[in-house]
DNA sequence: TTCTATATGTAGGCTGTCTATATGTAGACA
DNA sequence: TGTCTACATATAGACAGCCTACATATAGAA
């Protein structure tokens, strides 16, 4: 997966992989390699950044945990997040339509 | 249009919109505006870069002609440019599967 | 004890898209 | 005649996000 592919569109991934259930990091990484089939690896200086721009702009909010001697940042969604996510599913699709519309066009 | 959201597939929008017809920079970002409804503006500073950069990498060829007392840089696809192509498309149908997955998982 | 998996985080680099600017012609319109 | 818009190409520098590489630390297996 090119890098330069994901970008502009990895704010929707962490928040959509947020959706169901508040998650740290490292298993956001682990959700994300699952759900796509193995085909999203996130290296963690992508993650962890991104989690906290995240947080700055008032989507996210993070807790600190401490699971079997394992310290843990646990997001999870906030209300202006979850309409974050619909934002960013709306501007999904407007997007793969007008870049399929270029690539495919109707003949 | 978000910038960032193009990043990484410009170079598959320009490359389909030279599949039928060669045309110059001007034109290929009226194409662009059509053949998306006119969601596409892009500017002439990430155009004609693009367009060198696309000929370096020896995807395009161009030439120069005066129309109507203006000049023009004509570009056309390459062969190699054709077989960018085909790859950009597959991996536009990869990567809108790999996000979409992610973005709204099968339940 | 060593290795792997788990877990978070930062510094700095890279690069493609953008804004802003420069240059110039043709044709319409007043 | 002068001005405005459309046409047409091009570059410099800013910006931002994703990356590599590195640092740190615990748990459990081998």
């Amino acid at each position: 997966m090119n890098a330069d592919a994901l970008r502009g569109h990895m704010d929707a991934l962490l928040l959509a992989v947020l959706e169901r259930e508040p998650l740290h990091g490292y298993a956001i990484i682990e959700a994300l390699r699952e759900r796509s089939g193995g085909a999203l690896d996130v290296p963690t200086g992508t993650v962890y950044p991104a989690l906290r721009r995240l947080e700055r702009a008032g989507y996210l909010a993070s807790e600190w945990a401490v699971t079997g001697g394992r310290r843990r940042r646990t997001y999870r969604l906030t209300g202006d997040g979850r309409a974050a996510l619909a934002g960013e599913r709306s501007a999904w699709r407007s997007f793969t339509n007008v870049i399929g519309s270029v690539l495919d066009p109707l003949r």
